[in-house]
RNA sequence: GCCCCCGUAGCUCAGUUGGAUAGAGCAAUGCUUUCCUAAAGCAUAGGUCGCAGGUUCGAACCCUGCCGGGGGUACCA
């Protein structure tokens, strides 16, 4: 039951005395901030009386207070302050309600009413190179949000928009025709193909560099010759000037940063002998690569079929990353699946006179943006926004969409702006479209997280590490155990890999996803403080209760046993796990898992606050149903945290 | 040039869309283990919510201007 919805159900007819729109003020009833407020506050009379003449908040308050009847489940509402309506819930039905958790399996969470078809597009990573710590945020949102969505009772369809068609399969096919090694090939097919993508790309980009070298430095000079002139005749009271003094010398220190990095580039490779040569016999490779792209775009039988048998191969390598992460996909319906609809797409849009020529390019305008989508390039190609296009519609068409999720990087709101208004204007209106953005993942030094050498961060090899450090982490709790350690090796690396992964994907969940956040291996694994861990061990803490006490937790649950809520850390305790499912409908609405992980903190910290609690203790209660029903609060947290915890796709251990 | 996002405690971040005395976690200081896992709990300290105006009963949140940081800017996705 979702007592938030229960207590606007009853306001919500009550209100329509003094609005016309009461749903659009019902939102204003939410739990309280502040528990001496009561357990929820109503903060709408205030709003209200102020657009009604000469009526006072306040006694608005105390009239919508008189005529709400909440008498079966609340204390007498309270008005305090200039308005606020204050709810307390009453003991006995908190008490009732709590209880009939015990035996309900979705923990009170119904399952929504009006079931949506959603699409969740996400990770959506390009195949064939391997994957960087850029595509952890789209997974692990994208994902989370799939299961909370699911598990709510919508139709949910997880889809995998992989980049299967791009640039690099020329940079692959190129290197497959000139640099393949056989037996490396024969050993392990993706290992190789990733090899031969790398050697391509280094090559192009030296290429690349060494033309773009003497352009950078004369643009340092004439940048250089600028700032000189501009230090000469400066204004010193003109911020203007000043302004763009300080922007020129940032604007230099950069290119000069950027053309050292570039010049050490280009140093390495030409002292690697091999590199070298390659580099001399392919000056054009990067336009070659371009060329064996656009022959495969264009059908050329040979490409073609390397390609085919390229994908399943880089396929299974994606595959093993999103086994390791428990990522799963319903569809994995790459760009290639839709090029045959591009050509429809731009008929249709040029048809419906949606779309027109401008500058030898296709392009739709949307109004109100002043940017055009472009749907067709110059020299005839497509663009990923027809790609884009033709998904919708087959989304649509095909799979019946209601909504459509694309968690991806907020660097393209503006590609999704204006996707979403050529949507619209080409007649799916029905459809709701929402872009998940997120932010980046930065270093310490406040810039996109890299290696020290200054190279993206694989995804597998941060899996890894982050498994290894919390293998030590465990190991090193074990060993101080008062009693000595008790896990042993399998258990030790089973719960590494709970804690390790779990450390990751929680970390990147707990964060507003628009906010871009610093990567931090010793806050993200920390014994103590707002991580995976802490629930992690909330919830062993309760098994540990269990097997100590030697309790069957399927038998305590049908033993009907009275569930009694005395000492207040059980009562604040119980209202919070009553509130599971107010939250998970609020991650549905916005797409922000990181309620949820707010509400297992606050879930986990007051049980914490009840374990330690002198006069909670739970086998040791002096009571037998004062001992049964504690441990019934336990099962519930317990099932809560394990539960909330796999909507984000993180485990639980019983022991740690 | 134009557009978007951000600026909250020493650090890292919440703040559910305008509500009551702005919250956590680290780090700091103090206490708690004959007692269900101390990977814990309790307590103390820490703030001009970038700055200045405005809107109103009420602003971290809305509006305007400024300062500082990041990103994007028609043919890469």
């Amino acid at each position: 039951m979702n007592i938030l919805d229960a207590l606007r159900i009853r306001f919500e007819p009550v209100l329509a005395e003094w609005t016309d729109d009461p749903s659009s003020v019902i939102e204003m009833l939410k739990a309280s901030q502040d528990a001496k407020f009561g357990d929820y506050q109503a903060n709408f009379a205030m709003p209200l009386a102020a657009k009604l003449e000469g009526v006072k908040p306040r006694d608005l308050a105390v009239q919508i207070a008189d005529k709400v009847d909440l008498s079966d489940f609340c204390e007498p509402l309270e008005v305090a302050g200039p308005g606020f309506i204050n709810i307390k819930l009453k003991q006995d039905w908190l008490e009732g309600l709590t209880q009939q958790l015990v035996a309900d399996e979705r923990l009170g969470v119904s399952v929504t009413e009006s079931p949506q078809k959603v699409i969740v597009d996400f990770s959506a990573p390009n195949v064939a190179k391997p994957m960087h710590v850029g595509h952890l945020r789209s997974s692990v949102i994208g994902d989370a949000n799939y299961r909370v969505l699911k598990f709510l009772g919508h139709a949910v369809v997880g889809d995998n928009h992989i980049g299967d068609w791009g640039t690099q399969f020329g940079m692959i096919i190129f290197g497959y025709k000139h640099f393949l090694d056989e037996e490396a090939f024969q050993q392990s097919s993706v290992t190789e193909l990733a090899r031969l993508y790398r050697l391509v790309n280094q090559l192009s980009d030296y290429h690349a560099n060494k033309n773009t070298v003497p352009t950078l430095q004369n643009e340092i000079e004439q940048l250089e010759d600028k700032l000189k002139t501009l230090e000469e005749t400066i204004d010193q009271s003109d911020k203007k000037a000043q302004k763009q003094l300080k922007k020129l010398k940032s604007d230099i220190g950069e290119r000069k940063s950027e053309l050292t990095s570039m010049q050490e580039k280009l140093v390495e490779l030409e002292q690697n002998e091999d590199l070298n040569s390659k580099a001399i016999a392919f000056p054009e490779i990067a336009r070659l690569a371009r060329d064996e792209t656009a022959k495969l775009h264009a059908g050329d039988a040979e490409n073609l079929e390397l390609w085919k048998q390229f994908l399943p191969e880089c396929l299974d390598a994606i595959q093993v990353v999103y086994d390791r992460l428990d990522i799963h996909f319903d569809l994995t319906l790459g760009e290639s699946y839709y090029q045959p609809m591009l050509a429809d797409v731009v008929a249709d849009l040029k048809q419906k006179g949606l779309a027109q020529e401008s500058q030898g390019a296709i392009c739709v305008f949307a109004e109100g943006l002043k940017a055009p989508s472009i749907v067709q390039k110059q020299d005839g190609a497509f663009t990923y926004a027809t790609t884009d296009l033709a998904t919708i519609k087959y989304r649509v068409e095909e799979l019946n969409a209601d909504r459509i999720l694309y968690v991806v990087d907020s660097r393209q709101s503006e590609h999704f702006q204006l996707l979403f208004a050529t949507v619209k204007q080409w007649g799916f209106t029905d459809l709701e479209l929402q872009h998940v953005s997120f932010g980046t993942i930065l270093g310490k030094n406040k810039r996109p997280y890299k290696t020290r050498s200054g190279d993206t961060v694989g995804l597998e090899s941060l899996l890894d590490e982050s498994i290894q450090r919390a293998y030590t982490i465990v190991t090193k709790n074990d060993e101080a155990k008062r009693d000595g350690p008790e896990l042993n090796e399998t258990e030790r690396q089973q719960i590494a890999e709970s804690v390790g992964l779990g450390g990751i994907k929680y970390a990147d969940l707990k964060h507003n996803r628009d906010s871009d956040y610093v990567f931090d291996w010793d806050k993200m694994l920390a014994n103590r403080g707002d991580t995976a861990t802490y629930m992690q061990y909330a919830y062993a803490r309760v098994c540990g209760i269990f097997r100590k006490g030697n309790i069957d937790r399927e038998a305590l649950r049908t033993e009907q046993s009275l569930l009694q809520l005395t000492e207040e850390s059980e009562r604040a305790l119980a209202l919070q796990i009553n509130r599971y499912s107010e939250t998970l409908e609020s991650v549905a609405i916005e797409a922000r898992p990181n309620y949820l992980t707010n509400y297992l903190f606050e879930l986990a910290n007051l049980f914490s606050t009840f374990y330690n609690d002198e006069n909670c203790q739970v086998l040791k209660a002096e009571d037998k149903e004062v001992k049964t029903s504690r441990l019934l609060l336990c099962d519930l947290t317990a099932s809560v945290i394990e539960h909330g915890l796999s909507l984000l796709g993180i485990r639980t251990c019983e022991r740690m």
